[in-house]
DNA sequence: GCGACAG
DNA sequence: ATCTTGTCGC
């Protein structure tokens, strides 16, 4: 088995090792459990992280709602050393470590933990959702804001709306009409979770907005976390 | 070789 | 991601 703790003590040096890394890691990705059901009872946890350039600082934000009322019962942050530059493909390397420090000052276990990026939806197959679904063992989604590399056609108009996320003719994500006539989001699995339920989730979770309210509460918070360092 | 490229 | 005011539209 993979333990959280080596595998930040191996912390990649360069590109080539970022991407052993992956290639490594997602053996260990499960894809063959539903998740959550749409409805259950427990907490949905939104991570995000915001950058400041030129001090080299990442700050992290893990926000927990309540799954059925979206509303917030927990919060924490987290303030570290940036320890990778952004290359696409390995926004993973980035962002881990300070998020898994935020997730560490939760008070509860997360159910589902929503991600700013993709999972699967990956060149090879392992973004930042399933990297830190492998590392905690949590199920993990990610909704990102862009189609990435990849390809789709527009989904209908209405909200609800799907449209497979496309690696060739291989479907690694679905685009989501999460309000209707906005542009919509991309959805792709991350651990431990199947995309019928992610897209449901995600859905759920985006009732009054574009994007998810996890990935709206944590985007606030960790932006303000870094203005106060 | 050139362009594209989650955050 | 981040730099950043006003402004168009419901």
């Amino acid at each position: 088995m993979i333990s959280r703790d080596d595998e930040l003590r191996h912390w990649p040096a360069d590109e080539s090792q970022a991407r052993a890394v992956q290639d490594r890691l997602r053996r260990h990705v499960r894809l063959d459990e539903p998740g959550p059901e749409p409805g259950f009872e427990g907490t949905v946890v939104g991570v995000d992280v915001a950058y400041d350039d030129a001090r080299d600082v990442v700050a992290a934000a893990a926000v927990a709602l309540d799954a059925r009322t979206l509303a917030v019962v927990d919060e924490a942050t987290a303030v570290g050393q940036v320890s990778f530059p952004y290359v696409p493909g390995l926004l993973a390397f980035r962002e881990i470590p300070t998020v898994l420090d935020a997730l560490a000052g939760l008070t509860r276990t997360p159910d589902l933990v929503v991600c700013d990026g993709y999972g699967l939806a990956h060149p090879r197959r392992f973004g930042l959702a399933s990297h830190l679904g492998v590392l905690t063992g949590l199920p993990t989604i990610g909704v990102a804001k862009n189609p990435f590399t990849f390809r789709y056609e527009p989904p209908g108009p209405d909200r609800g709306a799907t449209s497979p996320l496309l690696d060739g003719a291989e479907e690694v994500g679905r685009a989501l009409r999460t309000q209707k006539g906005v542009k919509p989001v991309f959805v792709s699995v991350g651990h431990r979770v199947g995309l019928d339920r992610a897209c449901a989730h995600t859905l759920h979770l985006a009732a009054a907005y574009r994007l998810p309210e996890t990935t709206r509460a944590a985007d606030s918070l960790c932006r303000r976390a870094l203005a106060s360092t």
